[in-house]
DNA sequence: TTGAAAGCGCTAACAC
DNA sequence: GTGTTAGCGCTTTCAA
């Protein structure tokens, strides 16, 4: 409806047409039970033919609480796809999309689904959710936007400066995922990423018998990778294997390095495993060992880490270690929740546990 | 941090702690360059010493207007998926998955893209985006809730009853999408269903020659249907065919529902062209018509609508008119906020372009 | 350039 | 059961 003059209907209108007071037209939205059924009637029957709807923000502000709980995620990648062979008909472009090569949006689909918890958990609980992606030097003015409107706040890993957060988390509860936080202070929910390789290098070591193997890493600083690598070690030293034996190169987590870097590496020699500490990653090695005319497993396997999509429609279809992240953005809300019931504490953490996936690329057996 | 026994400063703090008045406070924050240049440093030491953040809620109310837009999707569906074979070795879950078969979530993936495209807008605009699904009987009291908390609201067609949006639609601007609503008072934003139904029908009737179709439409409620069907109409008759000479069957968007409809379908008669009203019906047939032993584009060409991932993984990739999701979140923010500079009028309806993508199930010639 | 004061629309005592 | 009233934390005239 267009039609809209006038400002919104308040309480006010709905009291005075009602014939009652303000406060009797509040306690027909908040317990009702408080109230006369005839008089509850009336009220209704205002609100109803008055349109009105109660200000989140009045009530908010009244209430000290806004049931509303924010999340931020780092800055979606905008990146508008290429296109090849276009032709327009009638208004409706027409593309030859036959060679088109799949891009991986692989980091956008995580969030989301963090996001998708999150909405879930939040609704069930009857809270609202505000979602923010903390990019660019406005940074700031959005995390306190935000902070200034919700009862607490989960934050992505990396999305916003410790120091920000500190200042934010000196209001309401502020809850880190996907990296241990509670050095700083901070609650924090993270996955199992040690025990994930740790296992799946088992598997790979001690399941399959493997001892030549390569190790993909990723970026020296990310948290992730260093707990993957460190579970990858610890596995080597339960089979006895000092970490020497294998061959380790670091990549940046993504699919077009660590193509690059298998080359180099199957120039040197083919090792009978390639462990990747992302899916990313195992995809390009994939993709490099493929090319040289290898077969994948019987020649050589290869294994990710993080369960995207794109593992599970590559060919072969991809071994990994699966994050459970809708786990994780249902669990940040009701961590939230819980630090709205308990403000005082030390940082708690929590380490949701994650699945391996024994796929085509790997397979329980040889 | 988790230290915190006392309220959240406000602007009473920050202003006594500098020794200025709350309205210097005020202006700090809002208008900078108004205040002398070493009040201003004073009051934001004070702030920063303090954790001050500013009250969304108080502002919102104060200054009439949240800076806020709402997103209504429908009720994500909550689908855990099954897993096969498990086994557990410390702590950790191994799973078999090299069967397991790739669960359709295309839906899901499809809001996931509207959001991202209104979060990316909203934010451009400065504004805050809150997301919430509804769904369950208490859908009236989310939907009043997110309402009362935000200048505009941008909803999912079919989401949200009309009567109840139009309650809504009093207070402030509501934006459908999906769906021309206009008849029913509200802007909208949709995709240009007809037209792009209308191109791909051309090109298998006309380019390619086909004149052996069948057509799986989807449930007779849905809008996106009526005109996707509209345009394949219309495409015979630019070229000629009387409907009737295309046995039509209708499904239900489901890829297992449409299965069975193939398996019907080419136990009477194998047609040459089987075109799809969405995606997911059209790997259905993909199914039914590979499993027949047919090949696909050489016997039998099969198209789709909609442009999920899954058409781009599965064998053969599918033909399909890709809407742009991303583009309808971000239209839709787009237009909350013309409406709000612009009250009055009458209803506005955007119909965003499709685009034709021609891959192996139907590819640009035989 | 700064301060005082009047709301914004609601909730929650506290009376009646 | 229902009404009165004092805030909730901020913005914004209007004066000074």
């Amino acid at each position: 409806m267009t039609t809209q003059g006038t400002a919104p209907p308040t309480v006010y209108d709905v009291a005075s047409a009602a014939g009652v007071s303000i406060a009797t037209v509040s306690r027909v939205l908040r317990t009702p039970d408080a109230v006369r059924e005839a008089t509850r009637d009336r009220v209704q029957a205002a609100i109803r033919s008055l349109g009105y709807v109660p200000s989140g923000n009045a009530r908010a502000l009244a209430g000290r609480r806004t049931g509303v709980v924010g999340l931020l995620l780092p800055g979606f990648d905008v990146v508008p796809d290429e296109r090849p062979d276009v032709v327009t008909d009638g208004g409706v472009r027409i593309v030859d999309d036959r060679r088109h090569v799949t891009q991986p949006t692989s980091s956008n689909l995580y969030f989301d689904e963090v996001l998708r918890g999150a909405e879930t958990e939040a609704w069930q609980r009857g809270l609202a959710l505000m979602v923010a992606a903390g990019r660019g030097p406005s940074r700031d003015v959005i995390v306190n936007d935000v902070a200034g409107r919700v009862d607490g706040l989960a934050v992505l890993a990396q999305t916003v400066p410790d120091e920000l957060l500190e200042h934010v988390a000196r209001r309401i509860p502020v809850v880190v995922l996907a990296d241990d936080r509670r050095s700083r202070g901070f609650d924090s929910i993270s996955v199992d990423n040690a025990a994930g390789m740790r296992t799946l290098a088992a598997h790979v070591i001690g399941r399959l018998g493997i001892r030549s193997i390569a190790y993909v890493a990723g970026p020296v600083d990310s948290p992730d990778d260093q707990e993957r690598t460190a579970g990858f070690k610890r596995a080597l030293e339960d089979h006895g294997l000092a970490p020497a034996v294998v061959r380790t190169v670091h990549g940046d987590f993504g699919r077009v390095r660590a193509r690059e870097l298998a080359r180099a590496l199957l120039d040197e020699r083919v090792p009978r495993a390639i462990v990747c500490s992302n899916d990313q990653s195992a995809l390009g090695v994939l993709d490099a060992v493929l090319a040289r005319g290898l077969r994948v497993p019987d020649d050589d396997v290869v294994t990710g880490f993080d369960g995207i999509d794109a593992g599970r429609y590559s060919v072969p279809r991809l071994t990994t270690v699966h994050q459970p992240m809708g786990d994780l953005g249902r669990a940040a809300v009701r961590a939230i929740v819980d630090r709205l019931d308990r403000r005082e504490g030390p940082p708690r953490a929590l380490r949701l546990p994650v699945e391996v996936l024994l796929r085509e690329s790997c397979p329980p057996s040889l």
